[in-house]
DNA sequence: TAAATAAGTCAATTCGCTTGACTATAATGA
DNA sequence: TCATTATAGTCAAGCGAATTGACTTATTTA
């Protein structure tokens, strides 16, 4: 083992702590404002259907889960108010599944957030920093081995 | 909406991918090496139990779930050879959960494979860029409103 | 030394997801 | 054209990793 402070593979963990402190203080805030009911993963759900909607396959394969998977959390989303089903315009087969006002609200809500964090952060770093982390990041991303290298993919655990 | 190329909550998605990548080479290498057992979660039980062991309740609290929870992970890493269970040498309640050979042996292969990931980071970005950055994400973290700054918990989802 | 606390296990349950089977609709091709 | 194949979605059963609650045994405290 090396040394505890700083073990070769503490750029990984930093990774996922920056993540995980992002995620919770937006949760938090989320709860304060009203959206409690909604999982970190639900965002990412918005984020698709932000720009024309959805049908439940597309959602599955955005949130790598099975259709069925997607439909119980699209049941729940749309129980809580954030989504709804309409028939899908041209395919009598399928559903496009669309965001509430309230969906949207959310949606709001979450970009309100996340532009205090990463001002928190800028004021931190300063906007130079920022960017080049940004980029940086994006080439470690893109150097992996991994099949699909610059395409989001949920945590692990 | 932003753009879809930028926006504001990216750097956010960039740990957790930058994170996601890692580990996932982690995974696929030490299952190559004959490790394919294991899971993310267990390197971090491993990291716990290196120094000199631990009981089900310091490992449930540092994985951050109960101790019924720990001990279930405990019972399959057991059956699997990676740990066992000793009488605690002080506290006849308690049992010290420690490395078997094979334990240390897996805790060795990650070692070196986040050696080579790393350092392939930092063909990539330089040293100096790599470390500015693990700086600048002690400093995000740190800078976190939650309750507990700079502990490590596993990420949600 | 009795009462409160702590370590660990057993049992039942929950939650988010999976696989498999099915219906209805759509696309394909001899 | 129409039989075949593929696709969208749902229902049902099951699984894995966690939870809560109840309990035994050992330790600490008042």
């Amino acid at each position: 083992m090396q040394d505890a402070k700083s073990p070769n593979y503490e750029l990984t963990l930093l990774f996922s702590m920056a993540f995980r402190t992002a995620i919770d203080e937006l949760h938090a805030e989320l709860e304060q404002r009203g959206f409690g009911d909604v999982r970190p993963s639900h965002g990412f759900v918005f984020q698709r259907l932000a720009a024309q909607g959805a049908t439940g396959i597309e959602l599955a394969q955005h949130m790598g889960i099975t259709k069925q998977a997607a439909s119980l959390t699209v049941d729940y989303l749309e129980q809580h108010g954030y989504v709804k089903r309409e028939p899908h315009p041209t395919d009598r087969r399928g559903k496009l599944i669309v965001l509430t006002a309230h969906g949207w609200e959310c949606i709001r809500e979450t970009e309100s957030i996340f532009t205090a964090i990463e001002s928190r952060w800028r004021d931190l770093l300063g906007e130079e920093t920022m960017e080049k982390m940004r980029l940086d990041l994006r080439r470690i991303i893109q150097s992996s081995k991994a099949a699909n290298p610059y395409s989001f993919r949920p945590p692990v655990w």
